[in-house]
DNA sequence: ACTGGCACTCCGTCTGCCAGAGTGCCAACA
DNA sequence: TGTTGGCACTCTGGCAGACGGAGTGCCAGT
């Protein structure tokens, strides 16, 4: 493609994401050294438009980017502009005094939501990509026990459980056979280990232990128990015209966590910056919206998927940047600590 | 005061709440039958508008009530509004199968969401109002161990900590001592005597056991770890007009979670219903909104708060009916679960 | 004390109008 | 052939003015 035009595209698309506004081609060469007059510059504009990359509102107004538009500019214009000195530091800094897994995703969720003026998601570390850390059973009354499960990446995951007649012996028997069993494994080995261990139980631990397994085993496999933290959603304010189209929708979104869960979870191939804009959003409820979102993790395992969610009219270059940094930093971060 | 002057004013606070649109005298009479005419209506209504319980937005428009209005309309003339069946059975039934205590705060909230159609908060009960159940220490790496502390109400709390030269034997004694001085007592009975141990520890736990200790006063008491939970946020959208009235201050008071907590917070004298319209506010974020909570535990104990947001126009009767029946529920779940 | 009537006020809406911004096209030009 | 200046055209957004409707306040009458 015409190189002029190209450059054009990423003039209207950089206008349009700051001035919020339909942009002429008058504007245009006023405001980027593009060194042809403005007759020009509306040729190309109507080639693009031809081709669907730019649109206008209507007849005799300016121009504005298209989802294609957006995303030929994502792909080909879009260099990652790098951070400012102060976001770099607060990156640096934001996660020192985190007392806990929640406190991390807390820290990260606000730090994404603050550099990027956008809404922040930050996804619970998955079960399967960390390692059994510890398994403690605890009694809570005479026929209730709790089951606690510790992983590598610090989430703790709990289920009560009815078990009549235990005693602390043989608790703490079982709980050691637990702990032999699973401990230093990932999450699908200790599934399968643990399978194997409910065949051979001493008698004695037979009864409370196969209840015990069985919940555990249900603990481990549950990706249906991804959760996600939520910040910054008071930036939507800055979007009040758009309500319809850009607030309404993510709020939902937001409430429904299953729905971003999925998206985010399709996002998590590697550690790459993944975008979805507008109706490449395969959530129709999104779709006037654009995703940001990357795996965190450790350079072995992904953990999880963070991003953020806002307009289709959006700094990608920056935001992409933003959330590229922060799913790095918090990944090693996790995977140090 | 004139026994159909308050009539008059429910009318007029009734109608405003379903209509959003200022009241005339006309729809007045139409719609209640008060035995006068409209102009008698007017009168009664002059007099109200005087003594500051309605006003109207400009000359010649119907009235509104003030927050002063709404506040006579809440200690005089609202009779609770009892629940629908279909509420009466959502509330039976929503906590069946919750399997853990977050399990049963999110459901608490979408619960109520749904039934108010407001945003609903629930507070995390707080450590001090519930026993301790067990402590227990992990080893997570030759340095480093995880302490935590489980709670009657099902509350886990996590503090890693930094801790050269531990051994499993140390630690399992350790663990010991920390369960005979705090299990079934009250945080704070649990805070002093741990406050004591530390004194009589034997000599091979002394060094471990003072960081330890230390670490888990902190979490005893650390009212500062109150956490809550939200849900509804999408009923905001129904305020799209009120926007700047009710839909920023109400997402930037969630995000600020400490101004909230705060609130609900002053609401947990008894298991009352608490109202504030308004002004009443002490946060002057929320002076456009009212917040409508109640405390909820056993008979004996307040756990926390739970409640609702809305802009001032809210359905009184219904809504506190509603956070005082999902308040009673789930606080006699959580004794007795 | 209540009511019907009446004059008055103010809002919201609709209309028509105008300036501004932007386009598309065409003819001229390098 | 690609670029440019010029020009006619179109559409929006804002503004002024007019008007109907809803509602009030007040007064005189019952």
């Amino acid at each position: 493609m015409d190189e002029r035009k190209l450059e054009v595209l990423r003039a209207i698309v950089t206008d349009y994401v700051s001035s919020q506004e339909p942009v002429g081609s008058r504007a245009l060469v006023e405001r980027h050294d593009l060194g042809v007059s403005p007759a020009t510059v509306r040729n190309d504009m109507a080639a693009l438009e031809e081709e669907g990359y730019i649109t206008q509102p209507h007849t005799s107004a300016g121009r504005i980017p298209t989802d294609k538009g957006y995303r030929l500019f994502v792909d080909r214009l879009g260099s990652l502009k790098p951070l400012s000195l102060a976001e770099q530091k607060a990156i640096q800094t934001f996660l020192a005094g985190a007392v806990d897994l929640d406190d991390v995703l807390h820290r990260t969720v606000r730090l994404l939501a603050q550099v990027t003026q956008q809404v922040a998601i930050v996804q619970y570390p998955t079960l399967s990509s960390s390692m059994v850390r510890h398994v403690e059973v605890v009694s809570l009354s005479t026929s209730r026990v709790l089951l606690i499960l510790i992983t590598s990446t610090g989430r703790i995951e709990q289920r009560a459980l009815e078990l009549a007649d235990h005693d602390e012996a043989t608790l703490a028997e079982l709980r050691a056979h637990l702990n032999a069993a699973t401990v230093g494994n990932s999450s699908s080995q200790a599934a399968a280990r643990l399978s194997t261990l409910v065949d051979h139980l001493p008698a004695s631990l037979e009864a409370i232990g196969q209840a015990t397994i069985a919940t555990l085993l249900e603990m481990l496999s549950s990706e249906a128990s991804r959760r996600m933290v939520v910040g910054g959603v008071p930036n939507l304010t800055r979007y009040g015209a758009e309500f319809e189209t850009t607030v309404k929708p993510v709020l939902e979104a937001l409430e429904e966590q299953v729905v971003l869960l999925k998206l985010l979870g399709e996002a998590t191939t590697a550690d790459a910056v993944t975008v979805r804009i507008g109706q490449e959003n395969p959530y129709k409820e999104l779709q006037s919206t654009s995703v940001i979102a990357s795996g965190y993790g450790s350079q072995i395992d992904i953990f999880a998927t963070l991003g953020v969610v806002g307009p289709t009219r959006m700094d990608y270059p920056s935001t992409m940047a933003s959330v590229r940094a922060v799913a790095r930093y918090v990944g090693r971060f996790l995977s140090e600590g």
